[in-house]
DNA sequence: CAGTATCCTCGCAGATACTG
DNA sequence: CAGTATCTGCGAGGATACTG
């Protein structure tokens, strides 16, 4: 058996991760919290084929934590907002992240801060702001300025294989 | 390309999971919070094969996150011990496992409490509580006995395939 | 006990072409 | 734009046998 499922497990944790342990899908939550919602956004920024961003979005609806919304203007236009549920998982978003602050990257590492935006619609995305105060527009987090920017994107070549195990 | 490698991105979100986006890693991590330390006990616990294990904590050890110390007993014996750097993912932990138990869990699950337990030597384990404040021993952890007891053993069998994306 | 060594399988993921 | 459909393959993960 390939991959083990953990949701007949009586632990939130597994559980959890049963919904969130794949690679990418941390990722994904990670823009949609940045204000990413579109598909070809998702699929620019996170250099992801087609096929597997659908079927890694289409598991975060089905586990309600992200909405697919018909923003019905002109011509086909569908939106992946955060539901409550997905909102509810920015402490794990900021907890992965200050680690990696502090223990993956060294000491001269700019962090994000990531702040709540509650204008009350749901829609809102959230405000993202460097280390600065000054509030990251989605150019920021192209990686194309910004303080610490995020290059997320132009990463579609150049990667490397993991070490192997 | 199989699986993307995030370690040229500068996210502390994606490089964190570079280390901890296995799927079994932050089981892993779980258990040896629960204060799990030994090859066969993760093995049974978490139902895993002996290849897989070790590459995990083969990794895990790479990455400065567990520590492997010689318990030069009679006969061979070796424990896996969380390092500082593995010991700061407890709040990565905690969030997730709140999450779980608000979103995935309903309202009748008791969640587990986990507190650290500072006696300063680093090899303790930490105190896991239940709802009712009882210390958990490593009897309760395997599903044995106690109030909404974890019952990631006996897992080894009967698990089921993750819905298909 | 704590692994290593092998073999096998199936799913994740990438690439590309196509559709409304 | 927002996907679906199809093909391919690599390698994570499983099972088992073996070793100091």
């Amino acid at each position: 058996m390939p991959r083990t499922s953990f949701e007949d497990l009586n632990c939130s944790i597994a559980r959890s991760l049963d919904a969130l342990g794949d690679g990418w899908t941390m990722l994904i939550l990670r823009d949609a919290f940045f204000g990413v919602r579109r598909f070809a956004d998702f699929e620019r920024d996170l250099g992801i084929s087609k096929n597997v961003l659908a079927a890694r979005l289409r598991a975060l609806v089905e586990h309600g934590i992200l909405e697919r919304v018909d923003e019905g203007v002109h011509g086909e236009r569908f939106e992946y907002v955060l539901t409550p549920k997905g909102e509810a998982l920015l402490p794990v978003l900021t907890a992965l992240r200050e680690w990696g602050d502090r223990w993956v990257f060294g000491e001269g590492h700019e962090p994000y801060v990531v702040r709540e935006r509650t204008t009350g619609k749901r829609p809102d995305p959230l405000v993202v702001r460097g280390a600065d105060g000054r509030a990251l527009t989605r150019r920021d987090l192209r990686g194309e300025a910004g303080p610490g920017a995020d290059e997320t994107t132009r990463q579609r070549f150049g990667r490397r294989r993991a070490a192997k195990a």
